[in-house]
DNA sequence: CGCTCTACCGTACGCTGTACGTTAGGAAAA
DNA sequence: TTTTCCTAACGTACAGCGTACGGTAGAGCG
């Protein structure tokens, strides 16, 4: 039946690296990390499977260069006012485009992650650590600062993306989470029955979830440079 | 030459539920994750692949009652003084337990994460929330601040379990990204090569850029709960 | 026309998880 | 003791994965 047409091969130069990175990013985006395959892409492209080697190395590589192009595209937005309201607002643009693209999410989840953010992503960096030196942080603070700011951010989008997988797949998990906590027992776990229903909505809402804590984090880091403005040394 | 005799068939019951976990566990400890296949377990074990089966649905079911283990075995430690230092011990207890056993983190990473952390850990979380509650925090708050503790701890853990692989794998990543600040050009980004070095250290140093975070998250949850009682109603 | 170069591709290998049917060996029954 | 039965342990097989390797077709050029 299906007899699997050979497929007729594709004219010479239908091919490019930018057009698999493109398609490839399209595809996690669409149907997710774990339907991701070189298959895959090649038949979504029209395409024999090891036409795509022609490119990249292999998977890895092509990760690599997918993930190089939509963070080097990102440019965090201008802005100006107290140092830690521009830092909340970039870092709500960071958090905005994760999850509002979860291909670039699902693939800093494979590489080790924020090594390569580095240079990727550096003019954002760059952005991030500039705003808190001139805070009046120390530099250890600053560059410890920097980290809990870049990591909290893709460790809330992570979640986020997580959560909502594809559709409404959102109340799905949401109704398993209450039956998980109405099935607790109240004698042994008082305080967690109890606030059972605000931990429910709070998970609903992500976006507000990561607000909450940033503005935490935000608090902290305001008091510190202040600390350290009135004593600079030690 | 190595043929591979058939094996002899293991008597009878020499199999459990348990043993399996066990041997699952220590498996993923030494070898991580990536290395982790059925097969490479049932060989452990000195059993064929579909031994396993006998006891588990499949991966997925094994990979929950692992988790489920080493979660529900696990006990807050007993605290006492202000709420924020008994949060802090409460935090740090948990960072600890996942970075010294780097399974239950790979394990958290594969399912929904924290849907299940509900129940497995629902003492911990107890435990969070009680203190949360009463710090003077209102519930919304209360709720969202246990969601962002949690999610802070486990989000540090992973990164720290991701960064030091298996073996002095640290220091070859902490060349890497030394000489990918090296690489980048002064004039566009004088912030980052100026705290470069501060940013590689603290990159080494997971424990301490978990409670810079952590208490910079507490001390904006002093600050809100102190809000929150001198103004209770907004 | 014929040659070369290379983008595209088919095949194959070793790996994964696991559905399905088989077998061996201990316990219970005859 | 012999027979039967139940089920834990198992072998085989299949679909799908990443990719090494070698082949092929077709565009550009002499």
């Amino acid at each position: 039946m299906s007899q699997s047409v050979p497929r007729r091969r594709a004219p010479r130069n239908s091919l490019s690296a930018e057009l698999i990175v493109d398609r490839a990013l399209s595809l996690l985006d669409d149907k997710g990390m774990e339907a991701f395959s070189m298959r895959a892409l090649a038949e979504e492209l029209g395409v024999g499977t090891m036409a795509l080697y022609t490119y990249f190395r292999g998977k890895e590589e092509l990760f690599h260069a997918a993930r190089d192009r939509v963070l080097s595209t990102y440019q965090p937005p201008c802005t100006s006012g107290r140092w830690d309201e521009q830092l909340r607002a970039v870092c709500l643009s960071m958090y905005e485009l994760f999850t509002g693209q979860p291909s670039v999410l699902q693939l800093l989840a494979e590489g080790q992650a924020e090594g390569d953010f580095a240079d990727a992503a550096s003019v954002t960096m760059e952005r991030v650590v500039e705003l808190l030196r001139g805070s009046g942080l120390d530099r250890q603070a600053a560059a410890r600062a920097a980290g809990t700011v870049i990591g909290f951010t893709i460790g809330s989008a992570m979640r986020q993306v997580r959560e909502c997988g594809k559709e409404g797949q959102l109340t799905a998990k949401t109704e398993l989470l209450r039956r998980r906590f109405a099935a607790l027992s109240p004698e042994r776990h008082p305080a967690l029955t109890d606030l059972s229903p605000e931990l429910t909505v709070a998970r609903e809402d992500g976006p507000g979830q990561y607000t909450f804590g940033l503005d935490l984090i935000l608090c902290g880091l305001r008091d510190l440079a202040a600390a350290g403005a009135t004593a600079p040394q030690s």
